[in-house]
DNA sequence: TCGTAAACGAGACGGTACGTCATGTCTTCTG
DNA sequence: CAGAAGACATGACGTACCGTCTCGTTTACGA
């Protein structure tokens, strides 16, 4: 999606000037205006740039979207701190996630994408490269610490352990009745490594 | 969404004859072409309909493909056996409803919702209030049986437990790296009821 | 070109009112922007008509500006008056003519007329049936009348003698030295009718 | 329009080889596209040359259409012969206009040539000084030894006359009723010089 | 003989217009 | 009079070219 690597001859003069205006341009009206109302033309327009630039180096609108969201968060570096209490730094990682989750500019940005991952496959696959598996992996990592310590149970599948630290997260978010608040992640934490029964 | 109760003219000759028809090519629509080509006069042509009737009677195309949802899946009686077993009857529910995500038919339904559910907040609304809710019910109502019982610790949230239960089916089902398994739904209880803590 | 009369279904419900703002749209444009700028979205906004009307029922700029030629010249009667004096009939026409011509309105409406004729079998065979043919055929008869009488060679070809009438006019128009004046009119009659041969 | 002579600096370094190459690429395309297809882009593909070579030296479509027809029809000595035999002369040079005029390749440029006439004022004036007026003084120079020999009317203006020879010949090709013919030309020379009345 | 300045090929840029498609409204005709 | 049919105004779509503007590369002086 992004920077067309693939096939034939690598496109040397690409402006970067008119790359960062249509990336910019379309975050800024992802919070301005309904998504539907988010239109090539109107990213064109907003970014002062001619609708074949954008045509030339983007495939499709997802491609934009997921770009602009690429560039927004490219640098956050996914890895979970190691205080020794794993709850304690699960929960801080919940929270933060929750937090962004449920702030307004962010939110709309993840709304964006999460309508184009159910549309295009190809947005799909570089939104869990590029942003699901290493932010996965990272709290995975964290868990393998402690599971090789022994403070977890042996016979757990992390990656499932992992799904359900985050995955009522996203159904809180997508879904779930009322708002996503930071409370929800230190309960989820709870249920997820202390468990359900007496 | 439908019968458009509030306001002007109570329908009184509406034509169940077309309803149907519109819902009936909105769902075999959704399954043969990719969304965006589920358009109102795709549908209207399919469904040997006129455009004004169905602009009449819908107030967008995700109320009719919520309709058309709501139609196949109405039926559903959202409720829990109780056989005693609390890990078996979730285990059960979690895994039918993790088939049924996975299907093909269902699968593109559930995708199309969502997509408007994302985009439109009467659409979300509809369907908080007439699927999502009834089963988080259901199941919350299975969960409070057994902590009646004194079977789940009493400082649970079981709104939260609802949560972590399915929660991470929609996680999986949505982004999750590969695709939605039904073992996965007894792992997800098994964590969600006994911890990861050993 | 217009009216689309052959083939399938009559349009049975075209509208007028836009089928006349299109015509005088574009009658209006010819005169104040040069050729290239009469763009069909230029007619539609200025028509206030929508750009698919317009496809629907032209094929082409070129047959809108025909039929706004049309329209506009639609009821001339193309007769010569027989007043006995073939020169002085002849005259009166060719300077009638040459008048119209020369006039900057008309003048815009047959040079565009006249690309698109160049460019366009289509529109070509139109003009040639609906308004040359008319034309040269009033001439015809006019001479027809004269040669009767005895008064033109029996020898010669009318329709070479329509030709060698208005052909100068057109040639002048066109591309000749300098404007087109009424003298020049009656110069040609003069040459035509008498021949230069002392 | 071609090596703008005037101002400035004098190219010096001209690519005789791109000049060529576009004016021989125009010649080729002519013949083969329709002329709305004849763009600059295609020009310059074709020649193998860059689209700011041809924006460099011409300052417009019409201006390399110009150049192109001036190219091919360059050599053109435009001098009528003088047999003695006005009528034949002048038959002769008539006959041989229509043939050029009617086949196929050159009927292609005169058309292009004559559309940018209609709609570039630059083009209009270049085609009368360099290819028409030329043409036009041969024929009116032809005329005035006959004139001067006492075989001509002396009240005739012999401009007129050779609007009268060869206007009727442009009339018939551009608009005319039916294709140019050779007899035509022999029909409309005797026209012009022995008159139509008997 | 070798800079050096121009013209060159290539092609990206900000744009306009194209012709098509879908929208949501409106009008006409039919059952 | 509800509903089908479909014309209407609007405006986004993706494409083709426009004319301008760099890029590096030849090429032909003139120092």
């Amino acid at each position: 999606m992004p920077e067309r690597e693939p096939d034939s001859t690598p496109p040397r003069r690409r402006s970067e000037r008119a790359r960062t205006a249509v990336l910019n341009a379309t975050a800024a009206l992802i919070e301005e205006v309904p998504y539907p109302r988010l239109t090539i033309e109107a990213i064109a327009a907003r970014a002062g740039v001619g609708k074949q630039t954008i045509y030339r180096w983007w495939p499709s609108r997802g491609a934009i979207v997921f770009d602009s969201l690429l560039e927004r968060s490219g640098g956050a570096d996914a890895s979970l701190p190691d205080s020794g209490d794993l709850q304690a730094d699960l929960s801080a990682f919940l929270r933060a996630s929750a937090d962004e989750m449920a702030s307004p500019s962010t939110g709309a940005f993840l709304r964006a994408v999460t309508v184009e991952i159910l549309q295009d496959d190809g947005v799909a696959q570089q939104y869990r490269d590029r942003l699901l598996t290493p932010q996965r992996s990272a709290v995975r990592r964290r868990l393998a610490v402690s599971q090789d310590a022994g403070m977890l149970r042996d016979d757990l599948d992390l990656d499932v352990l992992v799904e359900c630290l985050l995955g009522p997260l996203v159904g809180r978010w997508l879904l779930g009745p009322g708002p996503l608040e930071v409370d929800f992640a230190d309960a989820v934490v709870d249920v997820a490594l202390r468990g359900a029964i007496r």
